[in-house]
RNA sequence: GGGCUCAUAGCUCAGUUGGCAGAGCGCGUCGCUGAUAACGACGAGGUCCCAGGUUCAAGUCCUGGUGGGCCCA
């Protein structure tokens, strides 16, 4: 069948929705699986997608990278699982279910009732999941999409019952109390790793606040917060030993305050930006001095305050009480000298440093606050406010109270909600736990597995150092139901590992819970009887679980570990994972590590490979919340999805991407328009000459130089290929591939292009034919894991149209293998110094201004090299062509047509003369070039004085710079030396108007919609008569050239089109006509 | 507060063992022309973050600082 016409305009994502209808209707990934089932396996393992929201492009990186190299490993006929996965319990979900409803707090979904908010949470993730699916399909993403994994599914949440009742087993799960950062609109502890994700920049009151001394009537500590809800859990005040303490007397008042603190000049912590923006921060000097005459009357140690006793701003409150007699100065190294009061309040109920430092020194815990923000009854004036509401009254009543020094406007960096962007508070609650004291195991499983970039092993290796143990609860609804039930009694506690035991152990509910999914409020029905005390209305905890855990427990649920044991042994570990780095090393690799180690005690991947971020175009993290993410759909339709994956595909992984139009369009223009224009020029020649692949072959002995030379450069590059894809480094092949196609394109085939208009079927003709087929056909297969859609249209145009018996697919087609008999290194290099010296000569063309279409007479080139000598007879007749002169010369030398200065070739020169080296640069500059030149050609040294003496200067020492003579443009580079005669005889200037002419007549051609074949009566009229003559010197090269039949000197009788240029300088009517 | 890392052209980044500072994009100029919504060549554009030090010579090595990123506390 003929070649299909290949539009150089092509709308790639038009052609894109094409190629996904061509595989949905043919079944093409089916068949790939059909093609490769029983064959050796390569497993892969999906790091579950969150399914709460459509796809951005920044979730098409890692994605172009999971189907890569899939599709790589498939090329090469492995089996594979091809199975996504979907992450569909947490927090994130539950907040845009909450939106949709508009709820504010817990109280709103107890309301609204757990049961229907957890299946509207199970819907969301549901109809993400197919949304993304979709997407996924956009952007060429194989995989068994009715076979996709859910982190909700029945054996998920019972695999990691599993994991949890053997860390109980082992005596790991505790439930623990500690200070933690606290979202009141959620009711959730926050852990400190979504809490980085939540800083900003906001404006708080800040108080400065006295405490009175018991044993100093009179005298008072100065102390300073920025969260005055905390005063009313205060227990402590801190100073530091060793810090210098002023006494500073105000009317009949004496305040301790920090001598540094005291004078420090105060400034907003905000970014550096912001501080022009809003008012500057007093001194504390500068409070006193606002507030009236003072006087320091005094200067103390830190050390005389420890054991004070003072009153506490709010002792008077119930919830209170037990601080009253607690209040005293404790001793604390972190306090500063550049912040605050240089006396630092402690509530070791409302802060995590506080809390430990409190614990330490054995005081009490107050906490005043309730799960959703508000201040418990007990808390007397403040009881029922929230913490934040509470910042006036307190400030009033502290003023009333004459404890109030200063308040200020205080602007600082204060962490939030990463979900619902509430403000944290510091709660003291309790969360359940695993100890994580095994993780030198977990350590010895990740150095198992091979990790890219290598600096993620260390990075994973610290994690595991340094991490405390494990928060596995949530006290939320829509998650892992956590499968501990404690006795309300006795406070025993049990972890029940599956479904059945827990049907076993059921006293009470299970009929309600039957047929239900182990999510609240179902399973929370049922109810066993205490292993320790015997009690019968055991109920299971209120906390969901971490949504790690339902991540990591994948290697073991979707791989049929607690099912099918004998697929899991065929398919686990994995032999390749791959994420974005940012944060991961905590998260799935982390708990992926944790989970297995537990279970299975080795690490669930062979090869873990990381990749960075998607930024915009301004550098900044793509956030749905920020309104930089672009929509994937959008930008698939926009761009093209190949675009897009080849932008992904070549950025080194370690790096970010930088996504924005312009590095799209970098792309396209770069690569894919390149390769483009390559396939349809080749294509749109084929099908005029009915090429057919199978019968116009060539023997080795018929194909030219430059055909065995790309030929050549395939085959290395398939062996880079197969070599980058298997290091999962696709980088790397990308950017070889790009050389590949500047190479292809601005050499093989420009220099190539007349062989394909040759007549009939010449040997050489079909030569070309030949070697553009291969190396069209199998560069097409190369990239094809990484433009899946461009490849498939090229393959059916370039193969599965013209041949029969081959795969209906180019994915079906194996990935090529080099051949190293046709690698020819020495044809490569020829190739390359004939392209540098094409190269320099067009660079003398261009400082002379003699564009190429002027014929020039002689080409000299003195090689620098025998691979330019060489290169210069193998391709003679490309260079004059490509130079368009009449005559390339080779010589030793042309000092006739230079003249020759001497440069110190500082990298000898240097450390040869020492600290005389720059006298000897002057020395060996002062020298005489041709002189020079001929003593060094003659194997002697040139003699220089350098400190008085005269020393030997050898070739390796000094460079020879060129100029060049009156008549000759010329260029050099290192020893290779090149110049053109720029003296134009009358016959090279007719010719280089006559060029002129057939340029201007070629494009009227084509203005007039001539088809290249058509045949035209030409008329050239003009006044001048250089032009003249030039027409009528060279009227058969013109004519030859244009096709023309006839040139006439006047109008045309019915021209078909006309136009009126000048040609250097001179006016000249160009009109044609189709001839009959 | 500690650790790691980075700082080079308008932008994104290379820069080997110290030896006259590079690429791509963008910009300007010119050229090529039946692959043409492309392409090629040439040019302008630099305090190599700052300050010291070692050296004949420092973007590169050393010390100190400043600023950014990541990790940990």
């Amino acid at each position: 069948m003929a070649f299909e016409k290949v539009d150089t305009k092509i709308d790639f994502a038009a052609q894109e929705r094409e190629v996904l209808a061509f595989w949905e209707r043919t079944g093409a990934f089916d068949r790939l699986r059909e093609l490769n089932k029983g064959k050796p396996k390569w497993s892969f393992l999906d790091g579950p997608i969150t399914a709460n929201n459509p796809m951005g492009v920044h979730h098409a990186w890692g994605r172009t990278y999971k189907d890569i190299y899939q599709r790589y490993h498939a090329a090469l006929g492995r089996e594979l699982r091809y199975q996504n996965g979907f992450d569909c319990q947490g927090l994130w979900v539950e907040v845009e279910v909450e939106k949709q409803h508009g709820f504010k707090n817990k109280k709103d979904i107890e309301q609204y009732g757990i049961d229907r908010f957890v299946e509207e949470c199970k819907a969301r993730a549901k109809k993400f999941a197919a949304i993304q699916t979709e997407q996924s399909k956009r952007l060429g993403y194989w995989m068994d999409w009715d076979n996709s994994y859910y982190t909700m599914s029945d054996e998920n949440n019972y695999g990691i019952w599993a994991f949890l009742k053997k860390c109980h087993e082992k005596g790991l799960i505790y439930k623990g109390v500690d200070v933690m950062p606290w979202c009141p609109r959620c009711g959730t502890g926050i852990s400190h790793m979504e809490m980085n994700e939540g800083y900003r920049e906001v404006p708080h009151t800040s108080v400065f606040v006295r405490f009175p001394i018991r044993e100093r009537p009179g005298e008072n500590l100065l102390v300073w917060t920025t969260t005055p809800w905390t005063l009313s859990s205060n227990v402590a005040a801190a100073v530091k030993p060793g810090m210098r303490y002023l006494k500073v007397k105000q009317g009949d008042t004496i305040y301790y305050v920090g001598k540094a603190n005291f004078e420090n000049p105060r400034t907003q912590p905000v970014e550096p930006a912001n501080v022009s923006k809003i008012p500057g921060l007093m001194s504390i000097r500068a409070m006193f001095k606002n507030k009236g005459p003072f006087e320091v009357i005094e200067e103390v140690q830190g050390e005389s305050l420890i054991g004070l006793t003072y009153d506490g701003p709010f002792d008077m409150l119930d919830g209170a009480a037990e601080a009253v007699a607690a209040h005293r100065v404790i001793a604390w190294n972190e306090v500063t000298e550049s912040e605050g009061t240089g006396i630092v309040h402690i509530a070791p109920g409302c802060g995590s440093e506080d809390y430990h430092l409190g614990k330490e020194l054995g005081l009490p815990q107050i906490a005043p606050l309730l799960e959703d923000g508000t201040f418990r009854p007990e808390f007397g004036l403040l009881a029922g406010q929230r913490f934040d509401q509470a910042t006036e009254p307190i400030i009033q009543d502290l003023k009333t109270r004459t404890l109030l020094f200063a308040k200020e406007n205080y602007h600082h960096r204060y962490p939030h909600c990463w979900r619902c962007r509430d403000e944290l508070v510091y709660r003291l609650v309790d969360e359940w736990f695993i100890q994580m004291d095994w993780r030198e195991q977990i350590k010895e499983s990740a150095k198992g597995a091979r990790w890219i970039p290598e600096w993620g092993l260390q990075r994973e290796l610290d994690w595991l150092d340094n991490m405390g143990d494990w928060m596995i609860s949530k006290k939320r609804y829509w998650g892992l139901a956590l499968p501990i039930w404690e006795c309300p009694k006795c406070g025993h506690f049990d972890v029940i590992g599956s479904h059945d035991e827990l049907k076993e152990r059921a006293v009470s509910g299970w009929d309600r819970f039957e047929g239900h999914s182990p999510h609240r409020p179902w399973i929370d029905e049922v109810k066993i009887r205490c292993a320790q005390c015997g009690g019968d209305e055991v109920s299971r905890v209120k906390e969901v679980g971490n949504p790690w855990l339902d991540a990591s427990i994948v290697p073991l649920t979707t791989m049929g570990y607690f099912r099918d044991r004998d697929y899991w042994e065929q398919w686990f570990p994995a032999d390749f994972i791959v994420e974005a780095l940012p944060g991961q090393f905590r998260n799935w690799f982390y708990a992926l590590l944790s989970v297995s180690t537990m279970m299975v005690g080795r690490s669930p991947f062979k090869v873990v490979k990381g990749h960075g971020l998607v930024l915009d175009d301004k550098s900044k993290p793509m956030h749905k919340s920020e309104g930089n993410s672009i929509d994937f759909n959008i930008a698939a339709d926009e761009i093209g999805v190949d675009v897009m994956r080849w932008l992904y595909a070549s950025t080194p992984p370690e790096r970010n991407v930088l996504f924005g139009p312009k590095h799209c369009d970098e792309v396209r223009r770069g690569v894919i328009l390149p390769w483009w224009n390559i396939y349809s020029f080749f294509c749109n020649l084929a099908r005029v000459d009915h090429f057919n692949p199978s019968e116009h072959t060539a023997d080795p002995s018929e194909r030219s130089l430059l055909d065995r030379w790309i030929l050549s450069d395939l085959h290395r590059l398939i062996g880079v290929a197969h070599e980058a894809y298997s290091a999962f480094d696709v980088a790397r092949f990308c950017n070889e591939a790009h050389r590949f196609i500047d190479a292809l394109s601005t050499w093989y085939v420009r220099r190539s292009r007349r062989r394909f208009y040759s007549e009939g079927w010449p040997a050489d003709k079909r030569a070309a034919y030949a070697t553009l087929y291969e190396v069209l056909t199998t560069f097409n297969r190369l990239t094809a894991p990484i433009i899946p859609f461009m490849a498939e249209a090229i393959y059916q145009n370039l193969v599965a149209r013209q041949l029969t018996d081959v795969p209906v697919s180019v994915h079906h087609v194996p990935f090529p293998q080099a051949d190293l008999d046709r690698i020819d290194e020495t044809l490569s290099a020829h190739v390359a110094s004939s392209i540098r010296l094409v190269s320099l000569a067009r660079s003398a063309r261009k400082q002379s201004n003699l564009k190429v279409r002027q014929p020039l007479a002689e080409w000299i080139i003195i090689p620098g090299d025998d691979v330019e000598r060489q290169a210069v007879n193998l391709f003679t007749d490309h260079f004059l062509d490509e130079l368009n002169v009449k005559k390339v010369t080779l010589r030793d030398s042309a000092s006739d047509l230079m003249d020759l200065r001497i440069e110190a070739n500082m990298k000898t020169i240097g450390p040869k003369f020492g600290r005389h080296a720059a006298e000897a640069r002057q020395a060996v500059e002062q020298l005489d070039g041709h002189t020079a030149q001929q003593t060094l050609h003659g194997g002697r040294p040139l003699m220089i004085n350098v400190d008085g003496k005269p020393v030997p200067v050898g070739s390796e020492e000094v460079t020879i710079v060129r100029s060049f003579a009156e008549g000759w443009a010329g260029a050099a580079d290192g020893k290779t030396v090149v110049l053109l005669d720029k003296r134009l005889t009358p016959q090279l200037k007719n010719e280089g108007l006559a060029r002129d002419i057939v340029r201007n007549v070629q494009n009227l051609r084509k203005e007039a919609g001539l088809d290249i074949a058509d045949r035209i009566t030409l008329s050239l009229v003009t006044e001048s008569k250089e032009l003249k003559e030039a027409i009528d010197q060279c009227r058969d090269y013109v004519a030859g050239e244009t096709l023309s039949i006839d040139i006439a000197a006047n109008a045309l009788e019915g021209e078909s089109a006309r136009s009126v240029v000048k040609i250097q300088g001179q006016p000249v009517t160009i009109a044609l006509m189709k001839a009959s």
